[in-house]
RNA sequence: GGAGGGGUGGCCGAGCGGUCAAUGGCACCAGACUGUAAAUCUGGCGGGUUCGCCCUACGAAGGUUCAAAUCCUUCCCCCUCCA
């Protein structure tokens, strides 16, 4: 079975991680005998990382898994420039107590995936600040901007796609490899660090820093990406209604994780449960056995372990507790969203409208009369016509109201 | 600096004085069918609404006109070619 000498390669390989790589098999000869010390680089622009970044993460968490020391980049230099790519305006730049604000909240989720420390093999978080502010533009240019010559620049996909199609293309944007790949000689400077990971739209810059190691430091780099993940259909991951699914339990509550990942297309499960989960490769051939409705289970499995990754067994046992009394038993769970009224506001009613708006089942008044208007709209499972109706004392009788936007989105009205 | 072309809703992309809150595609939401799946079909898809309408919007600001995304002026930005 196993088709590498390395444990890191092996995983990486069978587990669908592997898109590309410079050369593959010289890092699994140094993979087998030492530990490689390897890093991905995340932008520092929100608060939170969302789904699409989750592959590298689970990466870094492989690498630690079979003895090997990740480091996560924060792109807390770069993210001061802002990176212009597939931008049509020019966005608002941070300045550094965003962005320092951004980094101490996505270093929540990296404590969830990653060991840190000081071992041999524990993760460290570097943020490119540290040397990207100190740089001064002459030296630099002399030192690292000579080996970039303009006419392998050109050549970049991400460069010819852009000219070609005759969008425009900033000096900045332009820079913005270089930047990234002296990113990976700093961190191969500072801490023997010889492999970067990534999506398959980094390959070029990724590249860019292997050769630039070479040319600087004489330094043996590898580069590795991942194939863009999509779901079956072919659709980009995490793209809803909602918004992008967050890593930040602030932005998506666990049980809204968990219903992400409940709701995966069949022919994905097995795909998923290898890459986000830890489940062991047999568990998961024997989900992926499953047919018809029975995939069920695997869902429900891939939801559990994956957001018991994120949020904690507590919270994701939780969810799924909450699903199964919602989806199952058709009654309500306690994780879903919840308003609570007093007693007099109960008395003289509240518009369903607003209560759809304020549990962000509805982007508008507008959007929930249409979700009425349509009939997607359920009081306590009981469509409702009216798009002006009120809910009352007497719909809370039960302890709460459940409130419905089709047949997935519930929220509930409490009796404070 | 000169000559052309262009900036339209989340994205792509039509429209080129009224019938335009703006064709079509993608994405998204709901309904039907199901298994909290996919595919398919149907409806919806700026905000508010007392459902009469009222606001806001076709790069920005002015102007012409009864009427402008559409015409004119100035400005900003992008692309191509020339210098």
């Amino acid at each position: 079975m196993a088709t590498f000498k390395s444990e890191l390669v092996n995983t990486l390989s069978q587990r669908g991680y592997s898109h590309q790589c410079t050369d593959l098999d010289s890092l699994d000869a140094k993979a087998a005998t030492s530990v490689i010390t390897g890093y991905v680089g995340y932008d520092a622009t929100a608060d939170s990382l969302h789904i699409g970044n989750l592959v590298s993460i689970m990466m870094l968490r492989r690498m630690q898994q079979t003895g090997h020391r990740p480091i996560a980049l924060m792109g807390g230099g770069t993210t001061k420039i802002g990176d212009p790519s597939g931008k049509d305006e020019t966005r608002s730049l941070l300045d550094n107590a965003a962005i320092n604000a951004n980094i101490a909240e996505i270093q929540k989720t990296f404590d969830r995936f990653l060991g840190f420390g000081n071992g041999k093999t524990d993760a460290i978080l570097m943020n490119n600040a540290d040397w990207l502010d100190k740089l001064e533009y002459i030296p630099f240019l002399r030192d690292v901007g000579r080996h970039f010559t303009i006419n392998r620049m050109l050549t970049m996909d991400s460069v010819k796609l852009r000219l070609e199609r005759e969008q425009p293309l900033t000096f900045l944007e332009f820079n913005y490899m270089i930047l990234q790949g002296y990113d990976f000689v700093e961190l191969f400077r500072r801490h023997g660090c010889t492999l970067q990971m990534g999506g398959s739209d980094q390959w070029g810059n990724i590249v860019q820093g292997v050769d630039l190691g070479r040319r600087l430091s004489n330094a043996d780099l590898f580069g590795f990406t991942t194939p863009l993940i999509t779901t079956s259909s072919g659709a980009k991951m995490g793209k809803t209604a909602a918004g992008a699914i967050w890593l930040n339990p602030k932005r998506l509550a666990p049980y809204d994780y968990y219903q992400f990942w409940r709701n995966t297309e069949d022919a994905d499960v097995g795909r998923f449960m290898k890459l986000f989960t830890d489940m062991p490769l047999d568990e998961i051939a024997r989900y992926e056995a499953l047919q018809g409705a029975e995939i069920n289970e695997g869902k429900k499995k891939l939801a559990l372990e994956t957001t018991a990754l994120l949020h904690g067994m507590d919270n994701a046992t939780a969810a799924a507790e909450t699903a199964r009394k919602t989806f199952e038993e058709g009654t309500a769970g306690g994780e879903l969203p919840t308003m609570s009224l007093n007693a007099a506001e109960l008395a003289a009613g509240i518009s369903v409208l607003d209560v759809l708006v304020k549990l962000s089942m509805a982007e508008s008044k507008g959007e929930a009369r249409r979700l009425i208007r349509g009939g997607g709209a359920k009081l306590n499972d009981v469509k409702i016509e009216d798009e002006n109706a009120l809910i009352r004392t007497a719909d809370v009788a039960s302890g709460s109201a459940k409130l419905s936007a089709g047949k997935k989105r519930h929220g509930l009205v409490k009796l404070a």
